[in-house]
DNA sequence: CGACCATTTGATATGGATCAAGCGATGTGG
DNA sequence: CCACATCGCTTGATCCATATCAAATGGTCG
């Protein structure tokens, strides 16, 4: 059973409203996996994990947004990859992380032990099978950011617009669990570009910023013809 | 058994001397995976798979070297991936291969069929586990390469030429097993800037061209200071 | 209302791309 | 065996996309 108090380092950020971890109800979760987890928050900028930490556990995002990252050595955050509600992140192979996690709003985490994960995939080989295919997603979608960091700058705010609508249930309109600069360091941009590039792509109607976070996608077709 | 005739296009180089895809005998290769391969030829610049083929064989490097590109929409290749001698590579989890393989020099490689490695796989669970670190070893891969391209030319190209020298036997010394262009589509930079470093470091006393392809690292201190 | 961030906008600098030419090795045909 | 064609690589000159530096704007919360 996972019964012991984590407290987690909520963010310096003034802005990050300190949201102590407490233990929620989980909710609209199934699957043998899911069934081990315990619930918890975390506050926007939350770490939670860190580069070189064991790997004791697996997350699944409940609500909210997590990016994965690898800090540079000139101080830079090169973004990995988001998870949005659903998705699961945490699941390294090796005995520590090789990335480092946090939450980039305020987020509801299922935290699983990953003994418990493995040893379940033991005995059930549908779990194996899961798990298998989390990695091979993962590999895919690296493998996709790979082609990404060699498009020029428009490219890849068009394909990470393109992306976020494909991972969000409403179709043209999308809310960024982010900020700019969080997306600048998965573009491998500044955010001054970032934000110079979906000014134009307003200018030009294939998009209509109705806040800074909250984006409506005109025309696919436009934007289609500039992903790549 | 694997006994059909393969004929494989080898490029259409003229510098490519045409070899015939022949079988040879698999030397210094055990395990239960490698007894199944058929070894075969694949001249320089030959396509070993393309994009969108399915994935009917996993193939391992006896001798050469392979990459895995995927072919952009402007034209440029992006190199995912260099192969050497013992790498196992084409191991996708799809029905069909998302990226393109090619020999990036005359090489000798073991074909195996997929469905009797997963087969296999299903019957030895060491099989199963060596699969599962090959998709691993792959992402991990990956992941490196990403903030690769982050990263300023000079750093790309000491990162590589160190990683190359890891996977090489040979301490100090590098026999690249790949042109110029080929290393360029790997690191997201064109041949000249490639050549500009190379020869830049050279200057600097960090590594010294005996031939351009052959290159011996004279000061790892003075790279490792630049890899990042 | 006022402070604080996040974001946008503007001006300038620069690293690497592009365009172009030269060089050196390797193989070919006379 | 040598002249030549070819290809891979290097070197040079210029241009441009994006970074950097700087400042203005806007949204949010106390």
């Amino acid at each position: 059973m996972f019964t012991e108090t984590i407290r987690r380092n909520v963010s310096q950020q003034p802005a990050a409203r300190v949201v102590q971890p407490v233990k929620v109800k989980p909710v609209g979760l199934d699957g043998p996996i899911e069934k081990m987890g315990a619930p918890m928050q975390f506050g926007r900028g939350a770490e939670i994990y860190g580069e070189g930490e064991p790997t004791d556990y697996v997350y699944k995002v409940v609500s909210g947004a997590v990016c994965t990252y690898r800090v540079l050595t000139d101080g830079r955050n090169q973004v990995e990859s988001f998870y949005l509600a659903g998705d699961i992140f945490g699941f390294e192979l090796g005995g520590e992380h090789s990335l480092s996690a946090e939450a980039t709003i305020n987020s509801k985490l299922l935290m699983m032990r990953r003994s418990a994960i493995i040893a379940l995939a033991e005995r059930d080989s549908s779990v194996a099978r899961q798990l298998w295919m989390i990695s091979a997603k993962e590999l895919q979608r690296a493998q996709e950011h790979l082609i990404l960091l060699v498009k020029t700058a428009q490219e890849r705010v068009v394909c990470f617009l393109l992306e976020m609508a494909a991972r969000t249930p409403g179709a043209n309109e999308i809310d960024l669990p982010m900020s700019r600069r969080n997306i600048a360091d998965y573009l491998g941009l500044t955010i001054e570009t970032v934000s110079r590039v979906v000014t134009q792509l307003e200018s030009s109607g294939a998009i209509v910023l109705d806040t800074s976070r909250h984006i409506i996608l005109r025309s696919r077709k436009a934007l289609s013809c500039m992903n790549s």
